[in-house]
RNA sequence: GGAGCGGUAGUUCAGUUGGUUAGAACGCCUGCCUGUCACGCAGGAGGUCGCGGGUUCGAGUCCCGUCCGUUCCGCCA
């Protein structure tokens, strides 16, 4: 028997006892005679005791071991000595007399130390992984990752809702994010894809007449990396039929209610019902599709006002039908030169082409740009803006797009910058409205902001005929704290109005076919109307960690480039087995 | 694809204006130590300063190139 207790169990009330201990020497206090060890496993630390007089074989072999090794030990559970308790462990009240010692394994030294939390190197923590998620806090993290998926399938349960596992291997849809392929072995030249999210399969199941679907589901995306972003990651995926925008809001509110308040009780919920934002809205007063609103300091248009000032940048884009948005910041008229350069590159990695900026000090107020503007115009925008002396007024001059998030961006920094960020609050909020249709850049096209089975808003489908892009659908995320956690919509469940859209999107009949055409045929056998939304699992579970990126709330994560330092993946394939695929390597770079 | 930051001991970092033998803490090894809990004390080992080139009497330090890491932009329906 390897163990009677895990590190974690023995207290005072076992005083007396004879008991069994297996894990890892944590660390080692050799006082020449007698040796402490506090030994590890994943519920704890016990303090075992080593004594000559008491068993001095074991003793001579604790000599011995070192850090990292597993041992397995059997002893007397006694209370410790007046006045030598440890407040800091749950066994803290007592010690382990150990008289029988086995040594289960030994280990080398490990390349970091893992009775310490140090900022390691992350390439070597993901190389060593297994090391590293011996660390309190990356345990922790998991566990309240299992933890928390756990309350979810509880409370998805309790709603009649039924758990479904859609396939891995599943059939490619060029349209959205970068797939990954897998070539078919069956099949020359053809290939499955790993699912971007099991969006068509879910649908497919609203038509099945499972009218409450949910899936803890991995999903797929071959883009570039971000703290927020894995190329594998997981969904908490539902799908309703029979509901409405808000019947989804509903749901999900309550149940991120419950989880914030069974895992973080520390934190403070902003606002119940979580308030609801149009896309417009939110990207008008915070210049985001995913505002923190945790802090006010809100933009306001001043197109208006600048309309026909002789301020040509200002004049220039009201004229070609962008906005010009201020931002008043409290308190911000003595920031000094530099800060105010830091805060115009970041307008300007956000596609800004200039920070312009009102310093109302004691003295009047400065500006580069005072001399373009007329007193009145002045004075006008001070009193849109509510700017006193001491505050900074900036401006972001663009198309509607650009200007508001260059400034939604000064906005996030200015608020850091002045603390207003508060890290007790959990602030969600729901953004809804979105474009069904956005340009693309790099085309010039118009595409599906969300995905080509977004309902468009009832109200819309007149401009749909004439001016898609102006058309909202009903499409919503939620929001915390500035994250996008999650987003759905309400989807199309007529053929008609499906055909429509593919024909804005020019998509032909042929191709909608070969791309949709399981679709479009499975909804031509009674689709109810149905909707659904997908949580971003990885970036909740960070949230509620509070840790700075997914990876670390993912055992395995891949790095930076996508790689898994893990196992040394994507590696090398023996030409045969690559052969048997149907698949040729070409471009290889040396 | 682009930009910022970084790469010095096993780990985390310092290294001034270019100047003697490149340092600290932790870890590791040896010895001492019977009440520690980040034990303590004494001693020791450990370095291709990412790599290549250049400037210089002299480069961890300056310049150029390159590789790697990381954050962000693009991208991510």
């Amino acid at each position: 028997m390897y163990r009677t207790h895990t590190c974690n169990d023995l207290r005072l009330s076992d005083e007396g006892q004879t008991a069994t201990l297996s894990g890892w020497v944590h660390r080692r206090r050799d006082h020449g005679g007698i040796i402490f060890i506090d030994l590890r496993d994943r519920y704890g630390l016990t303090q075992i005791v080593f004594d000559p007089n008491v068993n001095e074989a074991a003793w001579k072999i604790a000599n011995s071991v070192r850090s990292e090794y597993v041992i397995k030990v059997t002893g007397e559970v006694r209370k410790r000595l007046e006045g030598q308790d440890n407040s800091n462990l749950k066994t803290g009240e007592i010690e382990v007399y150990i008289h029988e010692m086995e040594i289960l394994n030994e280990s080398k030294t490990p390349p970091f130390e893992i009775d310490q939390e140090k900022n390691v190197n992350e390439e070597l923590r993901l190389k060593y992984r297994y090391l590293d998620l011996r660390h309190d806090r990356m345990k922790d993290n998991m566990i309240l990752r299992h933890k928390l998926i756990k309350t979810i399938r509880d409370y998805m349960d309790e709603n009649d809702f039924v758990e479904m596992e859609t396939p891995i291997l599943i059939k490619g849809t060029p349209e959205g994010s970068r797939e990954y392929l897998v070539p078919s072995r069956l099949y020359p030249g053809k290939f499955f894809v790993l699912p971007q999210s099991p969006q068509q399969l879910k649908q497919m199941l609203m038509i099945a007449g499972f009218d409450k679907y949910f899936q803890i589901a991995r999903c797929f995306r071959d883009e570039d990396q971000r703290g927020d972003r894995q190329p594998e990651f997981t969904q908490l995926d539902v799908e309703m039929s029979f509901v409405e925008e808000k019947d989804i809001m509903k749901i999900n509110e309550e149940l991120l209610i419950q989880l914030t308040k069974k895992f973080t009780p520390e934190k403070k919920i902003q606002q119940t019902p979580f308030p609801i934002y149009s896309w417009h809205e939110a990207m008008s007063r915070f210049g985001s599709d995913k505002p923190d609103v945790r802090f006010e300091m809100e933009m306001i248009d001043v197109s208006d006002l600048v309309a026909h000032c002789d301020f040509k940048v200002f004049s220039g884009v009201v004229e070609s039908g962008g906005v010009v948005k201020a931002l008043r910041v409290e308190g911000a008229a003595d920031w000094a030169r530099s800060e105010i350069d830091k805060l115009e590159e970041v307008a300007k990695i956000y596609g800004a082409k200039g920070l312009a900026y009102f310093a109302y000090k004691e003295e009047g107020i400065k500006s580069p740009i005072l001399k373009f503007l007329s007193d009145e115009i002045v004075e006008k925008i001070t009193e849109a803006t509510g700017a006193k002396t001491g505050d900074i007024v900036f401006f972001g001059a663009d198309q509607f797009n650009t200007a508001c998030e260059a400034l939604g961006q000064v906005r996030l920094a200015c608020g850091k910058k002045l603390g207003l960020m508060d890290e007790n609050v959990f602030a969600y909020c729901w953004v809804n409205e979105f474009p069904l249709f956005e340009f693309e850049k790099e085309t010039g096209q118009i595409g599906a902001m969300h995905h080509p089975f977004t309902r468009p808003m009832d109200e819309d489908r007149e401009v749909l005929d004439n001016d898609p892009v102006q058309a909202r659908a009903i499409a919503y995320d939620v929001v915390l704290n500035g994250n996008e956690i999650g987003g759905g919509s309400i989807r199309i469940h007529e053929k008609k109005l499906q055909e429509q859209i593919f024909e804005i999107l020019r998509i032909t009949p042929e191709d909608a076919e070969m791309r949709f055409g399981h679709m479009l045929e499975a909804f031509s056998y009674g689709a109810p109307p149905h909707g659904g939304i997908a949580w971003g699992l990885d970036r909740l579970v960070m949230l509620f960690a509070g840790e700075p990126n997914i990876r670390e709330v993912i055992a395995f994560p891949k790095d930076q480039k996508a790689k898994d330092l893990t196992l040394g993946a994507p590696s090398e394939m023996p030409e045969n087995q690559v052969a048997e695929a149907n698949v040729k390597a070409i471009n290889i770079k040396d």
